[in-house]
DNA sequence: CTGTTAGCGCATTCAG
DNA sequence: CTGAATGCGCTAACAG
């Protein structure tokens, strides 16, 4: 009798199995957990004996035992933009096959929520956890880090939590960006930036002013729009942008939700500004190319990111890691439209 | 002493707390599930040991008691389309504001994949399923439900799965697109369409077909292309419909990926047809209005779909649902660009 | 190579 | 209102 989810009717256990096949239970278990010294012949004895009974492991029961989950916990900001999504996807093709389930929370941009996840994850037992951290507070992950919990930080990292993380680097990527704009002409350029607390508004601004420095531009403060990372910011900051006297023609968008904002601020609002304006923006996304103005995207390694996160934190589940953090830094890559 | 994620360290039992706080495990226990009647005083006291010790439950324990895990299994064909991911995350809010938890795992369009999916769910005991089908097959839904597995479909409705499911009005939103491409004064209408397979496309297409009937517009097969809901496939359809005599001026794109890739087509190898045309499109998303030749878009329901299908899974898992499977059909919203 | 035995940590009878 | 005892299903010594 084949046995569903949500069990209500007894499913075979392994005791079954071992009545079945006329074996032990230990046996049972080493066969199924391959444990070598078994003869072939009684461990396809007792495959049939399983399939025959429709069996399924209980792995409540076997966690119960080896305090291991196969599952890794992680959580993000909120799971519905696009580059956390495609994060996302890579890190469950990695997890997967190795045999690892993930168990998916949205922090929604709260600090508190994430202590929550966290203690949840505990008592989940998950094996790891990877974090897109909502702020600059490290508090919590230090504390997990030095609770021996299996962690890494990717895409942004706050200082001091000692976790290990899967960074790009967003200076050297603004940087270009933003040359890339003076490259086609532009000299009035101005910055549809985030969040300052967030290690990926600071240190793309940060690339943003070292390009006007290297190429002589004076920094307008004028021209620099701070908030949060969204579509609606976007909008936002180019309304106030324009608002003022003598507005940028051409911007370096910190990503691409903020891309997409004002852009979408120049096709309404903005008409009559829309002539000769450049926009070069932090995330290549499939509808990139489409965005009116984008003439440059930096492209982040997002697979790679997942990859290597995934890899990251499964060694140190196996305990193959050393005490110190590991801050992997990739490149990105300049796209012209 | 806290204990994190991971534990090679002891944690505290429910057994540290009952000596700490001076009374049995099963008062712990009790004072852990707010049982009622344990007198005020008691409870504080064990909530206070509990705390002192940094006692967190362990879940595999419980769960091998009760067989109930507050973990719901959900199945898309992948992670990275937008459609998907906003449902995901209404999907988590929805979920996690009961407590439960979200194991997302991705078929990868595949079958065999779903049904293996299907029996880790099962090992891993998880209250109930949420499922996106990747295609029309059905035999391991149908097994699922009829071995008492709550489970509910979501977006696509393979035939005879006799599961709950959580769809759209398709036929009546492609339809209502259809003719508002009409409206526009187009009279050569070609589909950008999907796999006849997935009954999305398949319900679009015949709402594309109704309003040219009701237009009284003769439908040209030649005008109509079929393939994966894909960026690529999109781009692909277009090329191989302008490759024909006299293409259509309009078309009704089945969904946002396939629109970004017609639309790419012809801002790239299409320039020159790309005059007077124009697009209706199944999903709004918030790059839309931004996609140049959009005109019209379907806007899905996504956050409703998500809370329905919670619902419906928690209904289930509680028991309070008959065996007949509950099918909603939520109407879509047409957009003026 | 295989069997016996003893918990893993918790919820839950059944007594009191 | 509380406690003692039992077992959920599995793995991991330890024997043989």
């Amino acid at each position: 009798m084949k046995e569903g989810v949500g069990g209500k009717k007894n499913a075979a256990t392994i005791r079954d199995v071992a009545r079945e096949a006329d074996v032990s239970t230990a046996t049972v278990s080493r066969v199924l957990n391959d444990d070598g010294r078994i003869t072939t012949e009684t461990a396809t004895r007792v495959r049939a004996a399983a399939k025959r009974l429709g069996y399924a492991v209980n792995r409540a029961a076997r966690s119960l035992k080896t305090r291991a989950t196969m599952t890794v916990g992680v959580i993000a900001p909120d799971l519905a933009t696009d580059f956390f999504m495609i994060l996302m996807e890579r890190l469950e093709f990695e997890l997967a096959s190795k045999g690892y389930g993930m168990l998916i929370c949205s922090s929604r941009e709260s600090v508190e929520e994430e202590r929550r996840l966290l203690g949840l994850f505990a008592e989940r037992l998950v094996d790891g956890v990877i974090a897109i951290p909502a702020t600059a507070t490290s508090a919590h992950f230090k504390a997990a880090v030095e609770a021996g919990t299996p962690l890494v930080l990717v895409d942004r990292s706050p200082r001091g939590a000692g976790a290990d993380a899967v960074l790009v680097d967003n200076e050297g990527g603004a940087c270009a960006a933003t040359r890339s704009l003076a490259g086609l002409g532009y000299r009035r350029i101005g910055l549809i930036g985030g969040d300052p607390r967030l290690s990926t508004a600071r240190e793309r601004h940060a690339g943003f002013r070292r390009a006007l420095a290297e190429l002589g531009i004076a920094a307008e403060p004028e021209f620099e729009g701070f908030g949060p990372m969204h579509i609606e910011s976007g909008f936002r900051m180019m309304e106030a942008m324009f608002a003022k006297s003598k507005p940028p023609e051409a911007w370096f968008a910190v990503n691409a939700d903020t891309h997409v904002g004002a852009t979408s601020w120049l096709l309404t609002e903005g008409r009559r500004f829309a002539d000769r304006v450049a926009f070069a923006a932090f995330d290549e996304m499939p509808y990139s190319p489409l965005l009116r103005f984008c003439r440059v995207s930096v492209e982040q390694p997002i697979a790679d990111m997942g990859r290597e996160a995934a890899r990251l934190v499964l060694e140190r589940v196996a305990g193959r890691a050393g005490p110190k953090p590991r801050v992997l830094r990739l490149p990105t890559k300049l796209i012209m439209h």
